[in-house]
RNA sequence: GGAGAAGUGGCUGAGUGGCUGAAAGCGGCACCCUGCUAAGGUGUUAUGUGGAGUAAUCUGCAUCCAGGGUUCGAAUCCCUGCUUCUCCGCCA
């Protein structure tokens, strides 16, 4: 969540970087909330600097002898007219928490201005589309043709939108997964992470998916746990609560987990094959740093990102989100986009975020200074490192031969064992 | 799932109703001393949130797992929840 006394301290400045976003945003509100709140709080605190002083009196006069009878009860009468002031101020804290926790970041000053994806300048394109001199079917056909996918099997023991990896299908995901591990804890030095798939609702509102997109998760029926959307959830929350030192950062951490996504809103979006499923798999990369090193942290996890993509060679461009089209949390945001010849265009395969302290506040990620001592949070940046099912459809498609094999990327082949499926 | 015990500052650990935001030790930081090394001395060392001040800083309140309750007053008493440990049961 946003700082509450930047809000209170630069007001207009704030309101710009969010109307941005959209017009309709703004913290007046919160500021007359903040304002009724620290009135009620300063009232309370008075009182019970009285109360204190006077209870203190009352131990004194009990030690001699006296009677306290009076100053008991005047004592008391205090001690009611703080309870209300309590439950008055808790309100208002509450309030203005709730207030807080659906504003969304201000994106960074030189995030692109735009009202929506046709304002994404594209930043940098690798690769050319792929044209064969033959038909390159789309991957949710080639795939059932070759008995690596079963989406009938997903939906008769699910629902829609799941679907069920079989044969050289199950070992092409599984050996994406591998891959990406390997090229993230090998090359670019992250710690890899297997964290637990459901999680409760403060871990959910410490990185941003609680309580505004409540209704794009699953929630368990009888417990606090929802299932993950993305393995940013538990991998940044892990050091909630938990001070970092200074030398610890950057922390860079990867996890492969499969995600669980509602797509509420989504009927009718990309029906067809593995582009949107309820589950999927994901190698996610975390970093946690400090805010200087926050911004060149953002680009090297977003090259991170891209090398796997010219591991695998597959064509792909970058766009920079502009403000009307960048996520909730976010304050600045790479889309990495790869070449899908079923839709004759790119599509998106990884988004890599910088959030500033927003989610930090959120979920309390502290570390302590070296230069003065003092505590302060952290910045947070994530980026899919890859989507692996989006990969697993991009490389049937893109790598497919005119008799109606796969051709196995290189660097997969050693996880794959074989050079064609 | 059943029974019992426990949750205090970065760590160990004292503290059963008032002068305890919290002893002591360790660790950290600063300075001093010691011609190396090791040791020693002095001081300092929580977080959140208000108020005053340009600021350095001063100051109120809250916080001893969390939330309620009792009391003039709670780390200390009571209730509930969570977590950890031990024993039993069950189990991949």
């Amino acid at each position: 969540m946003l700082d509450i006394k930047v809000i209170r301290e630069n007001p207009e400045k704030v309101n710009e970087l969010l109307k941005r976003r959209n017009k309709d945003l703004s913290i007046d509100n919160i500021l007359v909330i903040d304002a009724q709140r620290r009135q009620i709080q300063f009232e309370a605190d008075e009182l019970k600097a009285k109360r204190k002083n006077e209870s203190q009196k009352i131990g004194l006069m009990k030690k001699n002898g006296e009677n306290t009878d009076a100053i008991q009860e005047e004592v008391r009468a205090m001690g009611d007219k703080i309870k209300e002031l309590e439950e008055k101020q808790a309100q208002l804290d509450n309030e203005q928490r709730q207030a807080l926790l659906y504003i969304p970041n201000t994106p960074s000053e030189d995030t692109p201005i735009g009202s929506d994806d046709t304002s994404n300048p594209v930043v940098y394109v690798w690769g050319e589309p792929t044209k064969k001199p033959y038909e390159l079917k789309p991957h949710w056909d080639l795939c059932v043709e070759k008995n690596m996918v079963d989406f009938e099997k997903g939906v008769k023991l699910a629902h829609t939108r799941f679907a069920l990896y079989r044969n050289k299908g199950a070992l092409l995901e599984r050996s994406i997964i591998n891959f990406f591990l390997e090229v993230h804890t090998q090359k670019h030095g992250y710690e890899e992470i297997l964290p637990p798939v459901l999680v409760n609702s403060a871990a959910m509102t410490g990185t941003g998916q609680l309580p505004k997109f409540k209704e794009d998760m699953f929630k368990c029926v009888d417990e606090d746990l929802y299932l993950i959307p993305t393995a940013e959830v538990p991998v940044t929350n892990m050091y909630a609560d938990e001070p970092l030192s200074e030398d610890e950062l950057p922390k860079l951490l990867t996890a492969y987990t499969p995600c669980f996504r509602r797509e509420a809103g989504s009927a009718g979006k990309d029906t067809r094959g593995l582009i949107r499923q309820h589950q999927f798999n994901k190698v996610e990369l975390v970093k946690l740093t400090t805010p200087e090193q926050a911004r060149e942290e953002h680009l090297k996890l977003t090259d991170d990102a891209k090398e796997i993509l010219e591991l695998l060679e597959l064509p792909y461009r970058v766009v920079e989100l502009c403000t009307g089209d960048i996520g909730f949390s976010a304050k600045k945001c790479f889309d990495l986009e790869v070449w899908m010849p079923s839709y004759n265009g790119y599509k998106e395969i990884s988004s890599c975020s910088w959030f500033g302290d927003y989610q930090a506040r959120r979920a309390n990620l502290k570390y302590r200074r070296k230069d003065n001592g003092k505590m302060e949070f952290v910045h947070t940046i994530n980026g899919s490192g890859l989507a692996v099912g989006r990969t697993f459809a991009a490389i049937c498609e893109n790598f497919q031969t005119e008799d109606g094999k796969i051709l196995v990327p290189k660097v997969l082949q050693k996880y794959t064992g074989c050079e064609t499926i």
